[in-house]
RNA sequence: UCCGCGGUAGCUCAAUGGCAGAGCAUGCGGCUGUUAACCGCAGGGUUGUAGGUUCGAGCCCUACCCGCGGAGCCA
């Protein structure tokens, strides 16, 4: 049976007898006096147990729930400034579902490798249950903006019989009779054939790194949009970049008040996520570094302390392009006025995030491809249906890609990505 | 792979080389307005592992295991 009212609603059932049904978040007594505070994944309630009001049997009972146990309860829902929310619920009547064993996360603070340990019960918990509600909406927002400016969802395959781009190390598996198969890195050079096919197109879903990077702001598994389209130029692709993270943090900042205010988070940072954003040229980025006293030289790629010291100068994401070609992928075309840099994009969050968005205009001249795929010593018999795409009709394209959880990070204001998704995936962890 | 920090009760932590403790959680008792409620009582320990120094080691030394943070790499 269905609960027949959420605790989000109740302030539509104010003076009415409802059921309410969800687990035991914690529990106060003062004698005759029980103070049951039920969540329901949909908000959290104090109902109100009083001695005068039901059975000897169901006070008792209303006394033997433990942290977590399940329960059904009905009473009269009714406004209340003493309880935190606004509204109580004056119990009547009552029905345990099970009750918890010892519940491991108490009330009281906690080590973030135990809760990790817990992450299949750690979701209960308020904190994260209001980031992987905006986690949710971030993705709806991603969805939206896509989908309602022509672009058609495009799915990559996740198992790939080569290394994307040739840089990274990947999750390698045998194939059957095929040899050595990989999971991918990202959907980059799939979308492009998509973009020739549709013209504007994304992807959107689970990438693997096998790389041994141990920080807060890496997961060997992690959920990655990649926008491509045919015809846009370099500045297009900022364009959309641009218009890309202002309405997601518009949009959470709209829609997910509760949620961010339960993380405390200073929505003033996000509220000035508005376009236009700076835009600075690698060189321009390296002027900053040197000007900051940090000792730079030029064809360096920008590391973690360098982004964190350039995204400091601004007060929303800045994007930083034209980077020396060499420290960046085979695919992305040189700049016709500076051979040596690449038309690529790096978009740096505020208030030390990093990078969310990486993207670049594409080479589209057959030749120059090749010559890129053997500068790089890369097989090119895996890549000849990429070629392909050059050999049949090519047009100037341009793409991005943005990590979903460091979006979620930046936006919660996360001190670490493992919250940002529900069951991370680290280099010494792959349980719960 | 490299650098730094850590491992004590179910959890979070304390303990000058000298009797291993507190809070929370759990159990029992008390309280008609609690807000991480509070008050009283109780149970709960191979101090990561293996050696070593010492009259005596949670603490000092050596090795190893595990974890965390950072670098590199990247979203």
């Amino acid at each position: 049976m269905r609960p027949t009212v959420y605790i989000k609603d109740l302030k539509n059932h104010v003076g009415e007898e409802v059921t309410l049904k969800g687990w035991l978040y914690n529990k106060r007594s003062s004698g005759k006096l029980k103070f049951l505070i039920l969540r329901d994944g949909t908000g959290y309630i104090q109902c109100v147990v009083f001695k005068g009001n039901v059975s000897e049997e169901i006070f008792d009972s209303a006394d033997k729930l433990t942290q977590e146990s399940s329960f059904e309860v009905k009473g009269k829902v009714k406004a209340e400034p003493r309880s935190v929310g606004g509204y109580e619920l004056d119990v009547t009547d009552m029905k345990t579902v099970a009750i918890s064993h010892e519940y491991p996360i108490t009330p009281k603070e906690h080590g973030i490798e135990f809760l990790i340990d817990n992450r299949h019960l750690w979701v209960r918990s308020k904190r994260q249950v209001a980031i992987l509600k905006i986690r949710a909406r971030i993705v709806k927002a991603i969805r939206d903006f896509f989908d309602s400016r022509g672009f058609t969802l495009f799915d990559p395959p996740i198992i790939t019989p080569n290394a994307c781009e040739g840089t990274s190390t990947l999750f390698e598996m045998d194939y059957f009779d095929l040899g050595k198969a990989y999971l991918t890195q990202s959907g980059q050079l799939y979308v492009e054939s998509g973009a020739m096919a549709l013209g504007k197109v994304y992807s959107f879903g689970p990438t693997f790194r096998a790389e041994k990077s141990k920080t807060r702001r890496h997961l060997t598994e992690f959920w990655m949009v990649e926008p491509e389209m045919a015809f846009y130029n370099l500045d297009d692709d900022m364009d959309l970049a641009e218009e890309f993270l202002e309405y997601i943090v518009q949009t959470v900042l709209a829609e997910c008040k509760e949620e961010l205010k339960e993380l405390e988070r200073d929505t003033t940072k996000l509220e000035k996520v508005v376009r236009p954003f700076p835009r600075i040229s690698y060189d321009e980025a390296v002027e900053i570094l040197k000007k900051n006293g940090i000792n730079f030289e030029w064809g360096n790629d920008l590391g973690g302390t360098d982004e964190t010291v350039i995204s400091g100068q601004y007060d929303r994401p800045v994007m930083v392009h034209r980077y020396p070609a060499e420290v960046k992928a085979f695919y992305m075309k040189r700049d016709p006025e500076n051979l040596k840099v690449a038309l690529a994009v790096d978009v740096l969050a505020p208030e030390g995030y990093g990078e969310i968005i990486g993207g670049s205009q594409r080479e589209d001249d057959l030749d120059l491809l090749l010559s890129r795929i053997k500068e790089h010593n890369l097989p090119q018999s895996f890549f000849e249906w990429y070629l392909d795409l050059r050999r049949f009709g090519s047009v100037p394209h341009s793409g991005f890609g943005l990590g979903l959880e460091r979006t979620v990070s930046w936006i919660c204001g996360l001190e670490h990505l493992r919250e940002a998704i529900p069951f991370p995936r680290m280099i010494y962890r792959n349980t719960p």
